[in-house]
DNA sequence: GAGTTTCCTTGACAAATGTCAAATAACGCA
DNA sequence: TGCGTTATTTGACATTTGTCAAGGAAACTC
């Protein structure tokens, strides 16, 4: 880490702006410092299909340097975001001299494939409203007892992509999910009495255990 | 692999058997020598999500040394099989002793990430009738010209369940991408005069170019 | 080859999600 | 504050997929 970060290059990307598109050339992997980072693919007639939204702490495009040099998926700032980029080069040869670092990148796409896996699963088991509980009580802190205040952390429509449904079905099933839980939502903000009726709701199309444990760290710095 | 191969045991595996379940303690993964797995996650009330149906020449249950020794998935054979199982105490140790194998299981863990990202966007981007069409073509020969003999690895249930559909929703959009490319259905053998219409209705919903790179390839011993 | 079981298909209908258009709300900027 | 832009919601409707029930086909057993 200490080696590499003299390396590290500050950048900052406004929202909406790219930073690489698919099929790119892949020379330079990145750590999230501030914003939100969307990874996605689109096809020919421009449709896109979200795979992950990266918050701070979390690297993104590392993946390439395993097979073709390539990025395997587009990456645009969601929000005005700051990160630091590192050439891949680096990591190469850093995985080559130092196998704790292969080791410890193993156990992150480890964990990230359980929760990739996860996602599908979601995807298979669960619909639009319970989608949405899940996406709510990921980023609450589960082991908190009464009162929750939620914060949704990027635009609606942004969340609605991100859970793979259109922002229409998303503000409905919102609602439906407001209705089953007596949610109170202002905006952004969702409040809840106690975090149970939400895990009741969603969790019964989950194969795991509420207190979910798949949630990948961040990295600190 | 030699010095592990002394160590494998070889397993028999009837149809509908179940070789571990979620949750299980993990102290032994496997490679498919013959036959199919079916990986999968279930909810209380017996709902399924599958999550692979690994074939011959694939390894699965490895990915529980990373974290904490628990599998990630239940794992039920899909035919009669037969597989090999190994110690994981073994990769462990392999993976400390050798960084050879660390990378080479870091390149695989990417791959496989990939083919789950690849698997996400298509349940987001694709109906039933092109994921049928892009399941067809990923078991094709993608190079061949001409006239091309797809047979269904088994049975259409599994095949409806591996991609994320109900056995009804399968045989009708079987019969949707039949009518819009002139196939021919023979039980579980399918004909065409070439891949290229299956590629024209199927390919158009993918983010990527035909020839799919992202096929994940066998072991062979 | 008859009976049994499992797999697959089909029909009728319900539910979920997507699409298009419009209205409303929220936000940023001059 | 007021305007223009973007985000969100809502209505009406189309399409897709799921559900339940039944029938037909294929495979397996004896």
């Amino acid at each position: 880490m200490d080696h590499m970060s003299q390396q590290g290059r500050h950048i900052t990307c406004a929202k909406n702006q790219i930073l690489f598109l698919h099929q790119d050339q892949a020379d330079t992997f990145y750590l999230v410092v501030k914003g939100w980072m969307k990874l996605f693919k689109e096809t020919i007639d421009g449709t896109q299909a979200v795979i992950d939204i990266m918050p701070d702490g979390h690297i993104f495009g590392e993946s390439s340097i395993f097979e073709d040099d390539i990025y395997p998926f587009s990456a645009e700032a969601a929000e005005d975001s700051t990160l630091i980029s590192f050439p891949t080069a680096l990591l190469k040869q850093e995985i080559e001299d130092n196998p704790n670092l292969a080791r410890g990148m193993l156990s992150a796409m480890a964990r990230y494939r359980k929760q990739q896996d996860q996602e599908l699963e979601h995807r298979t088991l669960q619909n639009a409203p319970q989608r949405i509980g899940c996406f709510l009580l990921r980023l609450a802190d589960q082991k908190q007892e009464g009162p929750v205040r939620i914060q949704l952390p990027y635009d609606k429509t942004l969340v609605a992509a991100r859970l793979g449904m259109q922002p229409e079905t998303f503000s409905r099933a919102l609602a439906k999910l407001k209705a089953a839980t007596d949610m109170r939502i202002k905006g952004a903000v969702i409040e809840l009495d106690s975090i149970d009726q939400l895990v009741d709701y969603s969790c019964i199309a989950c194969s795991s255990e509420f207190p979910c444990k798949d949630i990948v760290k961040k990295i600190s710095l």
